[in-house]
DNA sequence: ACGCAGGCCTGGGCGC
DNA sequence: TGCGCCCAGGCCTGCG
C-alpha cells in the first residue's frame, strides 16, 4: 500500500502524538508480522521518544533505549486513538503514550513490520545499503545514470530497486515514467541521460505533490486520523487499464512487470 | 552480479 | 449466496 508519500503523510501524523511524549505501554497484540515483534519492543515502556524520522518506508522513533522501526508494508497504517476505543481486526500492536492516547499498527495482511533496534538504526541491514532519499539533492540524474549504466532491466524495475533509490513503489513508478515519456520496459541501460534527467524531476514531482495532498488512498490508505489521501484523483495512468491517456487519448495498457502490474501510454512513452 | 519468480497474508471484486 | 479465482501501495529469498 504505501510508498512514500503515504508514509511521510503517517509520519507527519503520527509525530506530534508521540515525539516528546513518553511511552507508557506497549501492547503487542500479534507478533506475527513479517517478522516476530521481539519482546524488547516493551523496552519503551518508560522511555522518551525524542525523534520521529523516515528512511525510505521505514519509520523510525527513537528513544534513548533504541529505536523503533516500523514498516507498513501492503496493507499497514498507523492510527491515533483513544486507548478506550474498541480495537479493530488487525490491530497487532498499541503505544499508549503519557498523554494517554494511543498509536496503533493496523495491517490486514501482515507484510509490515515493527522491530526494535539497538544502537545506529542506519547500520541496520534493513537501511545500511539503501539509495538516496528521491527528494533529497543526494538523488540526482548521475546518480540514477551510473546506477543504471550496462543494466539490461526494465527501467521500471531499477526506479523500483530501493537499493539504487527509496521510496518509489507502483504507483509512483508508473506516473513518474509517464510524465518523463518514456518506457516502462525500456532497458534501463538504455534510456539517454537528458531523459534520465527527466525522470529523477519526475520522481521529485510526483512524489512532493502527492505528498501536498495526503497521499494516494487506492484501497484502503488511511492517515492517522482514518482519513483517505486525495492524490488518487491526480493519477494519470495507474489503474486506469483502457481509458485514454491524459495527453494522446491512446488506451492505457496495463501489462505486467516482475509479477506487478504496469500501467502506461504506448504512444507518449517510448 | 543480475534478473526474475515465488512467497508471505487477508480481503474485495468478479464470474459462474 | 457461495465458491473459486484474480488482484492489491512491499520486499526478502533463492533460483538459474
Amino acid at each position: 500500500m504505501p510508498e512514500l508519500p503515504e508514509v511521510e503523510t503517517t509520519l507527519r501524523g503520527v509525530s506530534p502524538h508521540l515525539v516528546g511524549r513518553r511511552i507508557r505501554e506497549v501492547i503487542v497484540r500479534e507478533s506475527r508480522l513479517r517478522w516476530p515483534i521481539p519482546d524488547t519492543i516493551h523496552e519503551l515502556e518508560g522511555s522518551l521518544i525524542t525523534a520521529g524520522n523516515r528512511r525510505g518506508k521505514y519509520l523510525l522513533f527513537t528513544s534513548a533505549k533504541g529505536t523503533l522501526l516500523l514498516h507498513l508494508g501492503m496493507s499497514g497504517s498507523l492510527r491515533v486513538t483513544d486507548p478506550a476505543t474498541p480495537w479493530r481486526k488487525h490491530d497487532h500492536l498499541a503505544l499508549t503514550t503519557d498523554r494517554d492516547m494511543q498509536v496503533r499498527l493496523h495491517d490486514p495482511r501482515r507484510f509490515g513490520a515493527a522491530l526494535f533496534i539497538h544502537g545506529d538504526p542506519l547500520l541496520h541491514p534493513l537501511l545500511a545499503e539503501l539509495g538516496p532519499e528521491p527528494l533529497s539533492e543526494a538523488f540526482t540524474a548521475a546518480h540514477l545514470k551510473a546506477a543504471c549504466r550496462g543494466r539490461i532491466a526494465p527501467i521500471k524495475s531499477l526506479i523500483m530497486d530501493s537499493h539504487i533509490v527509496v521510496g518509489v513503489g507502483n504507483i509512483y513508478a508508473c506516473e513518474a515514467l509517464f510524465m518523463a515519456g518514456i518506457s516502462p520496459m525500456k532497458a534501463a541501460g538504455k534510456v539517454s541521460t537528458p531523459r534520465l534527467l527527466k525522470l529523477v524531476q519526475a520522481i521529485r514531482q510526483v512524489l512532493a505533490a502527492s505528498i501536498e495532498m495526503g497521499g494516494t488512498t487506492l484501497r484502503d490508505f488511511l492517515n492517522e486520523k482514518g482519513e483517505p489521501g486525495y492524490f488518487k484523483q491526480t493519477l494519470r495512468v495507474y489503474d486506469r487499464e483502457s481509458q485514454p491517456c491524459p495527453t494522446c487519448t491512446t488506451p492505457i495498457q496495463r501489462q505486467t512487470q516482475n509479477n506487478r502490474s504496469t500501467f502506461h501510454c504506448p504512444k507518449c512513452q517510448r
